[in-house]
DNA sequence: TCTATTCGTCATGGCAGAAAACAAATTAGT
DNA sequence: ACTAATTTGTTTTCTGCCATGACGAATAGA
């Protein structure tokens, strides 16, 4: 019998862990609602002034949050002492490695972006270890220019646009077993990861776009189908503010939806997917765009601004496609909010009235709200904001992973 | 910022909670694993022997678990005292409204049926009152019947074949908003209810034969599709254990995936969805069946038993319909295993077959293990079944609910 | 200046689990 | 038969955490 506990850790209640969850309370609090004085927390969270004092005290202590001066309010009283998230304190690196780019990025504790880096690279015609090596460098300056502005880096996260080899999440070992994009199989960026900087953990860009969206696009769900597309088509869906991977590490599959069931057959020897109608090589097929060097979806975009006609047409395909897989996702999983993320986000001027047509048409068993559907508002950016906020995420929800 | 908390409760943690928490750890740990020491639970949860002892007492006390004879068991030492759940303890019981029958059900805190009852009753045709009033008898004549094997009913909860409306689960106010199958329409239970009985909390049918399945239908996956079908198709989504409800609780809406996006059309006003291949009605239009009262189900069972070749056929049918809704469904939510519950599951010999050739057809972009797929092993029985052991799964995940 | 009010801290107490010692019940060995 | 070893369950002491209530500090209003 799968007893389903309560929740999350399954080990026993202590002490310790009351402690670790209410310094979480405390910290997750004043990163959600500005700055803060102790009373507020105090009456926000439910815990008495004094056990508020003493876990703001262990806070400040470890650096994560800052006590501004005091202020009179214009109320009546003794005015509190406003409590921010630290900017001087730890911070998220996150890495990317595209076909045409490497980007790094510097995340603080109040979530702002206080590094941001994208340089060009040849990537895919190059060996991994150069590649990595650049990234390295990168991930080194740009640690760097963190430590000048007094931040420490906490947690590196790299963003990978493929699947990854089996192995614990966070472990150093994992792989990156499948990057079509770069031309990778069976890499491990940690093995050819110089001795000084830390390894980065690995994580899947459409996941890490998916969390993006949900902490710094000013998404209020905290249910959503977040669409990353380029040559394949995946979808990340967020279940309760939390990353849903299925049972095998599986779940989003969005590109080998049955669309129409005896269609055209796909790579994956399946009839009919997602992926024969909207993925980028069937629209560039069908919008007579011959192969060339450039990004796929920015020559998609080129043709289509210039009032293409096959172009369009394609794209409207393309999102009538999307529409009718989307369609099943909404009947399943029942999302508050619908994101076209990823490189089609910049398609989306195109893509999206056909979706949002498709799904009107047939989402009819349950009420539907058009503006549930909409384009990222973070687009290409997200899976890098993502990877560096990963780890204030996690800092935010257990900060005494910091220190025990 | 949606801030993910860890889980579940949004209060601070306290002492009294670290207690609760701890409570239903030794509890459940004996619910799962047999009868078991207090040294054995203390090995096994990570708790000492003392804080066991001290957990173990409060639960004797409150009758939820009872302590066997000592035995010696052949291993050196002092032999421990057995820790069993108590089967003359606290109760669930379920109830169930069909269009042909009235059902009871009482489990106790071990998931043992300890009472089962299905009466036939007419009750399609019948005002809701008189059909509530004949379910609340059964209701009586079953407490009375689990209070003689010194059972004590904690909770009662209805199956409803049928759309709830909205209200806060477990309420006693929330009435049963549109049940074809029974033809209710806003129809409160709570309120035909006798004075002396409580009130049956709602929940719909086909989610507690999902739960049942996790429960008592020795399913080892706690991420599941439990399909159930008849007039009207759902699934219900079970993910980590829980019942997943989606953002406004339409999840699940298997019947309205569009299956050929350019079929007939559908009831809802879509085109093509799954029901317009694989409900009751469609199916016995075209296996030429004369509508009649008996079951529908039944009724195809009948010719598909006696060979009928319009009915295989038409089953046959369904059953590939069923495979490409099913598909998008494994490939967006990557379930560890596929149930097909409810009435459907006594058309399994016939639809199986054709179900898990498209499945292994069309799931292909990653592994899929044809085991995955299988027939419910407690078919009708499950949502009754489901509804008693909700009470039962709720006192195992928090004991603490019965005294304070 | 004085009072009411609110904030942060301090001292005390209660509660839950950890640690260690102890009594009880059994097996293994001589 | 008797002792040693081992395991169980309880008792006692200790530590850590939060609640309670009291106190000084800082502000607005009279």
């Amino acid at each position: 019998m799968p007893t389903a506990l309560p929740a999350g850790s399954s080990g026993p209640a202590s002490q310790q862990g009351m402690r670790r969850q209410n310094l979480a309370l405390v910290l997750s609090t004043v990163a959600g609602s500005g700055p803060l004085s102790r009373a507020d927390v105090a009456g926000r969270v439910g815990l008495t002034r004094a056990a508020v004092s003493s876990l703001v005290d262990e806070l400040l202590g470890a650096g994560l949050l800052v006590e501004g001066e005091t202020a009179p309010n214009g109320r009546v009283g003794r005015p509190g002492r406003a409590l921010s998230l630290n900017d001087r304190g730890p911070a998220g690196l996150g890495l990317e490695v595209g076909p045409a780019h490497l980007g790094a990025c510097v995340v603080d504790l109040a979530g702002q972006t206080r590094v941001w880096r994208r340089v060009p690279a040849i990537n895919r015609s190059r060996p991994a270890e150069q590649v990595l090596a650049d990234l390295a460098e990168a991930a080194a300056s740009a640690t760097e220019e963190a430590q000048a502005l007094g931040l420490r880096i906490e947690g590196t996260v790299l963003a990978v646009p493929g699947v990854l080899g089996p192995g614990a999440p966070g472990a150093a070992s994992v792989s990156v077993e499948h990057a079509p994009n770069l031309g990778w199989h069976g890499v491990s960026p940690a093995r050819h990861w110089p001795a000084g900087l830390p390894a980065p953990e690995l994580e899947n860009e459409a996941n890490l776009g998916a969390l993006a969206e949900l902490w710094s696009g000013g998404e209020s769900a905290d249910t959503l189908v977040h669409v990353s597309a380029e040559t394949g088509i995946g979808a990340a869906l967020v279940i309760g503010g939390h990353l849903f991977r299925g049972a095998a590490g599986y779940a989003g599959e969005l590109g080998h939806v049955p669309v129409h069931s005896d269609g055209p057959r796909c790579s994956c020897g399946a009839h009919g997917c997602l992926e024969q109608y909207a993925g980028a090589r069937a629209v560039l097929h069908a919008a007579r765009i011959a192969g060339s060097d450039q990004d796929p979806v920015a020559a998609l975009a080129d043709r289509a601004r210039a009032g293409h006609a096959p172009t369009l047409a394609a794209l409207r395909r393309a999102g009538e496609a999307f529409g009718i897989a989307l369609t099943a996702a909404v009947n399943l999983v029942d999302p508050a909010a619908v994101v076209l993320g990823g490189a089609y986000s910049e398609l989306a001027e195109w893509l999206l009235p056909a979706m949002a047509a498709e799904l009107a048409l047939r989402v009819r068993v349950r009420p539907w709200d058009p503006d549930a559907l909409r384009a990222s508002r973070l687009g290409r950016r997200g899976p890098l904001l993502g990877a560096a906020h990963l780890t204030i995420q996690r800092i935010v929800n257990d900060p005494a992973r910091l220190w025990d």
